[in-house]
DNA sequence: CAAACTCTTTGCGTTATCGCAAATCTGTCT
DNA sequence: AGACAGATTTGCGATAACGCAAAGAGTTTG
């Protein structure tokens, strides 16, 4: 069981931060270059080591955070201690916004997946953004939206299809969504172990291990410690969507 | 395969509609009495039988619909054809809000599980009432946050608890979210098949008549033709709760 | 009121996947 | 460099759950 203490980063410099961090966002669309200089004011640089926790879940929501850099990895863990990893999200998305959704704790913990840089504002600050700043409600709102469509995607899967469909339909969505082009294939743009890969698909260590020995076999995919590449993308999503008994299924 | 037509239901009065319909509702906190009016003049009354489409997934998001009364649940459907009930909703809530989420199509169905009555507005209201209404885009996305906990809790259990636990555990929900008390227990509200359950837990009706046979026998609950009734909710949570291997979790 | 459906129950063989155990491999720290 | 800790591989027995098949109940329809 890897673990940390919550809010491990230290403050960050003084510095003023430079508007183009998150000019580009498109819930700050709404504000004007004041606006946006008073949102930075109020930021702290936050930076988090590997495998240290930016929030915990069920702990008190003191703070939203926008990733600047690094990977984090969402995760739940149940009553009985077992870890079940909800996504991945990579620099430039908001996490740790409890205040969105009306919670005043955290329904999940965050944890980098490598060194990260994030900005941390007060949660006391969502209500004033939420007023000040025009738009940034209704994207706030469909980001919410996205990761709700995601997960029930997820959930669809999880509830009809078997491991290894599941397992080649994870490795393909981080490949594309961060996977770094090299000579070889696309390879996860971060350390990601087997029992990680079995976290986000429900099985077991074993299974994901077998699964990518025969799939390494086969040329699909390269792995290492902590690390998978993807050298055939095709064919593994074909594998992602192989039902054992075939037969492919009616459009509506 | 249940089947039907999107969009079936007929328009409905041209009397006025009561103010009271919406006055309370959360995402109408905002909103002055003429607002509600306004509002309440560009909604139509809509009736759904039982087993027609409110509207169908990946259907174009032309409408979205308050529910007045009665129970829709919300399915999704995969490339295979096997469906997978997302939740049941029921009255007094906002569905096929495709547009709060920024989406140009519905994500997934809803079916009505009993006769049903809506409200429905044009999609193209969607930004009138998010600009004009105070906290109605807040609202939904609170609305849209408590639907991604669910789910992400859902996606948690299914991927880490074995298929009693889960069947238990949907039931104590539908029980306490829609039991309608009786002198026998809490009976769930609206007809739900085996099929319906293992729909909803990700397994098959066999399985599910297996468990619901073996806890109608320990007096749990009385079963019946789409219908169950919860008779011990604590020791049906019991089941939901318990391990194999047992042993009780450690808390953070 | 009986036919026709649909839903539910139940038996039984099959299998995907787990769970344990032990060996091997690969970075990291002293 | 050497030792250690964590990650991965692999074999094998156990089993939860599926899938098929067929019978039994409870509604709806003509």
């Amino acid at each position: 069981m890897r673990s940390s203490d919550a809010g491990g980063g230290v403050g960050g410099a003084m510095r003023r931060l430079d508007r183009t961090l998150i000019a580009d966002m498109e819930v700050f669309q709404g504000a004007t270059a004041e606006m946006l200089d008073a949102v930075l004011a109020d930021a702290r640089v936050l930076r988090v080591e590997r495998d240290m926790a930016v929030f915990g879940e069920g702990g008190e929501a003191a703070a939203f955070f926008l990733l600047l850099d690094g990977y984090v990895r969402v995760v739940k863990t149940t009553p009985a201690g077992d870890q079940v990893i909800m996504r991945y999200i990579g620099a430039g998305q908001l996490i740790g916004i409890a205040q969105a959704i009306g919670q005043s704790t955290y329904p999940a913990s965050a944890v980098a997946a490598v060194d990260c840089v994030a900005l941390a504002w007060p949660g006391s600050l969502w209500a004033r953004f939420t007023a000040q700043v025009p738009g940034f409600s209704a994207a706030t709102c469909r980001t919410v939206g996205r990761r709700l469509q995601d997960t029930q995607t997820q959930l669809m899967e999880m509830a009809t299809e078997q491991v290894e469909q599941r397992v080649a339909r994870a490795l393909c969505r981080l490949a594309q969504q961060s996977g770094r082009p090299t000579d070889t294939g696309l390879q996860i743009n971060f350390p990601i172990s087997r029992q990680d890969i079995a976290e986000m698909t429900g099985t077991t260590l074993h299974t994901v291990s077998r699964l990518l020995a025969a799939w390494e076999a086969m040329g699909m995919i390269a792995g290492g410690r902590q690390r998978v590449t993807v050298t055939d993308l095709a064919r593994l999503q074909a594998h992602a969507g192989k039902r054992v008994s075939d037969a492919s299924g009616a459009g509506v």
